[in-house]
DNA sequence: GAAACCACGTGGCTAAGCCACAAGATGTCC
DNA sequence: GGACATCTTGTGGCTTAGCCACGTGGTTTC
């Protein structure tokens, strides 16, 4: 590996190393607890030394992928998947892990010229007046209770031309399937009283508040932008500060129908 | 360094060593975009190799305090600072950051036994009965303009037995006045429709929604454990999903009065 | 004055090794 | 047979002593 190309990129390698060994991470069918390379073998396996590949598997540990165990070896993280952007962001995931059922109403599907949409949408997605945009509106079910209502603009080109048949399960399985990695997101958390024209869709009695998440999805360039309400009753974010090393970005939970009061008010 | 008590830690010295060069950053008058130690330096200063010295800087890079700048040095990162659990918690810095005058409202203030308190801020605070709590309740306000509403119980033992005096400005520095230094924080961020009693106080119509934050404080033992809740249309929680390494928690961020409407529904 | 050059300090990376630690295999004693 | 000590193996932690590629700033040259 000395006098090769990958030595004229200019990130240094064990940065490079650092990428292919998440890639590795995840599509090695590893599970959470799972032994992983040790220092040596991926020193061998990739001809550099041990200091190099101990640098990059720091960086998945450092990025809470991985966790050393001194005189065993590298254990993927319990909660590395977790971390996924998928976790953070698909709804049907979520539902599934807090053990309840989801399901999607597709209330609205259509496509558009992007200079037919709000300039705001322009401006967030990155596109050019004719660029073909899919407006969606869809209602999610956890046990057959409406707990989130969502809109989307989402770039046709940019993830796979889904169409309306394609947008009744899962978005990020979709987008799995045609080859589209979500790379990352941008959330901004309000809080709104439902409009009245949801109070309907999501079941809720007047006066009730929703999280509102704007939210923008990126690969390369912008996939999606959407704005979901999370049903206030039914939904928390979650964020844990740490002073030092180990920061987690804020994840939505679904709580169950009757943990409403938690609170000394 | 190769024998003193320090190598009986159980955490590895790379680790202490990033500990120590944290308080360094942090105490050492190190600006943004300051040049910091080099390698070199660092394992000279410390009497370790240059490898492990690498080590800990490179941890420091993780958490982003920090920036490599290959044959420069290393640099304090412009953002470190927004990093800092102050700058995430401390509504007075965050005010000040956004260019408005942070003031405070002492609506209550009264010392009680934790046996009086609700079991759940028993169990949060991890304290026996006979433990001496404040409670407080406070207004924030931003130019003059209500935007935050918190009640807040803490151990008075721990957060150096503050006064009502003590509480009318930035809590976070009265901590760091009587030396307590706040390492963790955990929120569970929920959207509730203003309750009657409150409406007057933030001055808010009817049918409006607040981001009730529950946050846990904690140094070594939990501090405080505090409900607090944000004016809907002045505050927003960002939150930044990254696939791969550099994560950053969620932040709250105060809005000018009149950026209300930015989403095309 | 501008361009070319050079020296120096920096982080990136290697080599070859020793240490402390954890765990499983082996052996020993009762 | 069972409990306990010991050995062996493999791991991450850490060191020494380098060379390399890169940025920067001063110096020289034209």
């Amino acid at each position: 590996m000395s006098t090769d190309a990958s030595r004229l990129n200019r990130m240094p390698v064990y940065h490079q190393l650092n990428d292919r060994l998440l890639e590795l991470l995840r599509g090695g069918g590893y599970g959470p607890g799972d032994r992983f390379l040790t220092e040596r073998e991926v020193a061998a396996r990739f001809g550099l030394s041990r200091i190099t590949a101990n640098k990059a598997l720091s960086g998945l540990v450092a990025a809470g992928h991985l966790e050393f165990r001194k005189g065993v070896g590298s254990f993927v993280r319990g909660e590395a998947l977790e971390n996924d952007l998928r976790a953070l962001v698909s709804f049907t995931h979520k539902a599934a892990r807090s053990g309840r059922k989801p399901s999607t109403r597709v209330l609205a599907c259509r496509r558009l010229a992007a200079g037919e949409a709000d300039v705001s949408v322009r401006r967030e997605l990155d596109v050019r007046d004719a660029e073909v945009l899919v407006y969606v509106e869809r209602l999610r079910l956890a046990d057959g209770e409406p707990v989130i209502f969502e809109r989307r603009h989402l770039v046709a080109e940019r993830c796979g031309n889904p169409g309306r048949r394609d947008l009744g399960s899962s978005f990020y399985e979709w987008l799995d399937r045609v080859g589209v990695r979500v790379t990352g997101a941008e959330q901004r958390i309000r809080a709104v009283a439902v409009p009245p024209s949801e109070r309907r869709l999501l079941q809720l009695r007047e006066g009730v508040a929703v999280l509102r998440v704007h939210a923008v999805g990126r690969a390369a360039a912008p996939l999606w932008v959407e704005d979901t309400d999370y049903r206030g009753d039914r939904y928390e974010f979650h964020n844990v500060l740490t002073d030092g090393v180990p920061p987690r970005p804020a994840r939505a939970t679904l709580l169950q129908p009757d943990t409403d009061a938690h609170l000394h008010a």
